[in-house]
DNA sequence: ATAGGCGCCTGCTGGC
DNA sequence: TGCCAGCAGGCGCCTA
C-alpha cells in the first residue's frame, strides 16, 4: 500500500511521538509477518530508548540505544501508529510496543501481513541488507548521468523501471502512474528509447509528484493512515491512478487502464503517446 | 544476467 | 440475497 509519500508521512508523525521514549515491553499476535518475530528481539529491545526515526525508500528505521535498528516495511496494508493504551487495538495488530510506563503504545497493524519488522544490531548491518537488495537511490536529486544510464541499459517498459526499487527507491504503483502522466510519457514505452529531454522530464516529474503528495500526507485509497492514525488527502489530487474512464485533466479524453509489469496501470492515451515521434520535445 | 510470473494474505466490490 | 472471481498501495523467489 504505502509508497514513499505515505512512509515519509508516517515517519514525520512518529518522530515527535517516539523520540526519547523507552520500550517497556513487546507483545506479538503470534501470526507470521513476512518475517517471523524473534523472542530475542523482544529481549534486546526492552528498556531501550528511541534515538532516531528515519526513512529509506519505503523502509522505516527506528534507531535505539546501542545502535539497535528496528526496521519496518508496511507492505500493502501495514499501519504504524502511536496510540494510548486505552484505545482498543484494532484487529490485525501484530506488534505492540508499550512506551515508557505503558500509557502509550507503538502499534504495527497489517491486515494482509505482507509487511515486516526486523531488528538489526547496527547501522552497518542495515546498510549491508540494503546493499544486498541493491536498493537504489532516493528519488530526490537523482544524478542525471546515473538516470540516463539506467534507462539506456534496459528495454523494459517505463512502468516496470519506476517500480524497480533497485533503480530508484520509493516509487510504487500510484506514483509511477502519476509521474508518467506528469512527464507525458506512455507507461509501456521501452526505457532505452527515451530521448535525453524525455529522460529529464521523467527525472524531474518523480520528485515533483512525490513532494506534492508528501505535502498532502500521502494517498489514502483504502486503509492507509499516518503515524497519528490520520488519513492522507492526495487521493483527491490524483490525475491518472484510479481514474479509469474519467476525463484527463489536460485534454479531457478518458483515462485508460491496462496491465503492465503485472500491475494495474492508468494513463491518458492522448497525452501519453506510445510513439516518440508524436511527442513534442521540450 | 535479466525479465516475467507466482505466491504470500485478508477484505471488498461487482457481476451473475 | 448470496456466491465467487477478481482486484488491491509490495516484494522475494523461482524459472526460462
Amino acid at each position: 500500500m504505502p509508497e514513499l509519500p505515505e512512509v515519509e508521512t508516517v515517519v514525520r508523525d512518529l518522530r515527535p511521538r517516539l523520540l526519547g521514549r523507552r520500550i517497556a515491553s513487546v507483545q506479538t499476535s503470534g501470526l507470521k509477518l513476512r518475517r517471523d518475530w524473534s523472542d530475542a528481539w523482544t529481549a534486546a529491545l526492552t528498556g531501550r530508548h528511541v534515538r532516531e526515526v528515519r526513512r529509506r525508500g519505503k523502509w522505516i528505521l527506528t534507531v535505539l540505544d546501542t545502535d539497535l535498528h528496528l526496521v519496518f516495511h508496511l507492505g500493502m496494508s501495514g499501519q504504524l501508529t502511536v496510540a494510548t493504551a486505552q484505545e482498543p487495538a484494532q484487529p490485525h495488530t501484530h506488534l505492540t510496543f508499550a512506551l515508557d510506563r505503558g500509557a502509550d503504545q507503538l502499534r504495527f497493524r497489517d491486515i494482509r501481513r505482507f509487511g515486516s519488522a526486523t531488528l538489526y544490531t547496527s547501522a552497518a548491518e542495515v546498510q549491508r541488507a540494503f546493499e544486498e537488495a541493491n536498493l537504489g537511490p532516493e528519488p530526490f536529486d537523482l544524478d542525471p548521468a546515473y538516470w540516463r544510464q539506467r534507462l539506456a541499459a534496459t528495454e523494459r517498459c517505463l512502468k516496470a523501471v519506476l517500480l524497480d526499487q533497485t533503480i530508484v527507491a520509493g516509487v510504487g504503483n500510484i506514483y509511477a502512474d502519476e509521474s508518467l502522466f506528469t512527464a507525458r510519457l506512455h507507461p509501456g514505452r521501452a526505457a532505452n528509447t527515451l530521448t535525453a529531454a524525455e529522460a529529464r522530464r521523467l527525472r524531474e516529474a518523480i520528485p515533483a509528484v512525490l513532494n506534492r503528495a508528501i505535502a498532502k500526507r500521502g494517498s489514502s485509497i483504502r486503509n492507509y493512515v499516518g503515524g497519528s492514525g490520520r488519513r492522507g488527502e492526495y487521493q483527491e489530487e490524483l490525475l491518472a491512478y484510479g481514474r479509469t474512464g474519467r476525463p484527463c485533466s489536460r485534454c479531457g479524453r478518458a483515462i485508460e487502464r491496462t496491465r503492465l509489469a503485472g500491475r494495474s496501470t492508468h494513463f491518458c492515451p492522448h497525452c501519453q503517446k506510445e510513439s516518440r515521434r508524436s511527442e513534442p520535445e521540450v
